[in-house]
DNA sequence: ACTGAAAAGCGCATTGC
DNA sequence: GCAATGCGCTTTTCAGT
């Protein structure tokens, strides 16, 4: 079992908000050395706490901000349906999350595209073309009100 | 107007896959010199394309591994209502994600909790005593089959 | 805009406390 | 478990094309 102590969520913490801080800032900022930092740091990456380091992109700069959740359900429950439908999943680049749910339907997915055109493009040829797939129910995104990976420990 | 040309888009997709690579490997990469590398990173920057590196983290590591994706209706849609709503739940680090939709509710939120009782508590002490909210349907997330924050150019 | 080399700073490993 | 040293690499700058 993994524990972290208070001075292992504050580094998280900080390195959740900005990944390219130097160790020599955190240790400022967490009231330790350099080397204890480091440790820490390298610690959490052998546990896999920190799983990796990304950039993260403005979506309306790069023409990527039209934003739809679809609610997918199966039309069977088949484990063969339900294995064929999250291999393919997987390999549709504009679905970025992917979620099986309790409720009415089986799986919502975040679908990032260009426009309604490109949705439109993305639904008849990409996402029912999986076969099991029973019906899709699109929610478009009016405004994006709050988007963050930074979950507070 | 941002124009990014076959060399940026390719840039940007490694460095939202691995935030560390060094400008040494992305000159190998890209068949280009350290410098010209360099360059179009700080220009992404100034851009504002790409907007921050962050370190990403294991949600079951952590204990933050309860997901729920909740439906918030507003009872009236009242200017001071929705401003009042969104300015609520971006105090909320429960709440990493919330949009305003289409369709029968007014917003989704995506909530990260330790378990149910945490989701409980989260629910009856912190979302719906915010004003203005008219009812909320909790949709609890089995299983994660996909989550990343690549978006491919 | 790209190249190449040279300076400044940081990461990383090691030593000793 | 923490401070200090030193090497190597990376980032950053600069002159030149």
């Amino acid at each position: 079992m993994i524990t972290l102590d208070t001075i292992d969520k504050k580094l998280i913490g900080y390195l959740q908000q900005d990944a390219k801080k130097t160790t020599k800032e955190l240790s400022f900022l967490l009231g330790l050395s350099n080397t204890a930092v480091y440790e820490r740091i390298k610690k959490l990456e052998r546990q896999q706490v920190i799983t990796n380091y990304v950039a993260l992109i403005d979506k309306e700069k790069v023409e990527k901000n039209f934003m739809v959740l679809c609610h997918v359900k199966l039309n069977q429950h088949l484990k063969k349906n339900i294995l064929q439908f999250e291999k393919e999943i997987l390999k549709l680049e504009e679905v970025l999350e992917c979620y099986h749910v309790s409720g009415d339907y089986d799986y919502i997915i975040k679908v990032f595209v260009k426009n309604m055109d490109a949705y439109r493009k993305f639904l008849v040829e990409k996402l029912t073309v999986i076969s099991g797939i029973g019906s899709t129910q699109s929610t478009f995104v009016i405004n994006e009100v709050k988007n963050t990976t930074h979950i507070v420990l």
